[in-house]
DNA sequence: GCGTACGGAGTGAGTGCTCACTCCGTCAAG
DNA sequence: CTTGACGGAGTGAGCACTCACTCCGTACGC
């Protein structure tokens, strides 16, 4: 086997149990899980800390939940379109919340970490292209709202991963709701009252 | 010194090496940074989690925001409120958002944790507490509003704790933008183009 | 084809260290 | 003198990481 396939295998094993127990996961538990031995894990990476930062590179790779993005179409309504890109960015920030959480507990430093920077790693990079990518899904419609793309979708990533539990309406769900009030505002249209 | 008042000494000098280090840090840097002995830390608390947990009690504690929140007054405008409210939301969930995160890295277990639910402890009544708090700030406008006040309450806490980067517009601040947003909706007003 | 030497991936008991927790001498208050 | 809070050296457990060894696929001489 490749170094390469076993460094993905090995990460594969740990995400869970690092998405469970943060930094505390020990490097026996994460051998166990991969089924081999524990020395196998410093044959390939150069430390535990090296093994942490390549799971929080994969749990945060925003690679996956960019091609979704990328596969709206852009002739949808731009309702729709966000609707399908709140369910494709809910899936992905429920996978990553907890691990990225997990470690950045424990403390887990950066190599060179001279202590004072406060996010110098891929996980600016990462929300940056996600942003990014939302904003052109609502670019086209640049013209008909009052703030630019760049805040919205900066505002709509904020709803999308809300952790404050939202309930579902009767005839909508959560998030068909947040892409509603995000369109078109709390406030009951003031002349025209329709539906 | 009474027990009670050594817990809150102790749990005081914790709170920014937690927020700091997550669980990860150890019981004879707190003592330290207490000025005490590391063993009168073990004679107000069982053991380290105990006092991990009495940290994150105290870093969600919402008593602040709470009477904060209270503290607003119903006569002025919904939009004005909400602006307040945002304002000491922010300052809240900055203040907390650290700690509970570092602790929940680290696997920072639950005494008796089953393993399976998802948050059982005191975090969900502190975010049900603050969410009814903003629900009341809300509900004297229910009638202009199509979403139920408590639907809004749990949006407008997702937008305020958003950890997306949301740049100042020129004549507004961020918080200002999501309180207009968030009533007035992202669409241009169709037919009266008012300011 | 067959036997043998080689290299390097894999292993897991061992090592040294860190840390939560204990225990007892000290000292101040009553 | 007695009582009990306090400090901090001590202790044992558990961890990351190492290293001497095994095992197996490959290549070469015959």
């Amino acid at each position: 086997m490749s170094p390469e396939q076993r460094r993905e295998m090995i990460v594969a094993a740990a995400l869970p149990l690092v998405a469970e127990q943060g930094a505390a996961v020990t490097t026996s538990q994460i051998a166990r899980a991969a089924g081999i031995g524990e020395g196998t894990i410093f044959r390939v990476f150069a430390d535990k800390d090296e093994l942490l930062d390549a799971c929080m590179a994969e749990a945060m790779n925003p690679g996956h939940v960019l091609r979704e993005l990328a596969s709206i179409s852009l002739d949808d309504p731009l309702d729709a379109r966000l609707v399908q890109a709140a369910e494709a960015l809910r899936a992905h920030t429920d996978r990553i919340g907890t691990v990225i959480g997990a470690l950045h507990a424990s403390g887990h430093r950066r190599p060179r970490g001279n202590g004072d920077r406060p996010a110098p790693d891929g996980r600016r990079a990462s929300m940056d292209a996600t942003l990014d990518a939302v904003r052109e899904l609502i670019e086209p419609d640049r013209a008909a709202l009052r703030p630019s793309p760049e805040t919205l979708a900066s505002v709509f990533l904020g709803m999308v991963s809300n952790r404050y539990h939202l309930v579902a309406g009767e005839s909508r769900t959560p998030l068909e709701e947040i892409v509603d009030i995000l369109l078109h505002g709390a406030f009951k249209a003031p002349e025209n009252a329709a539906t």
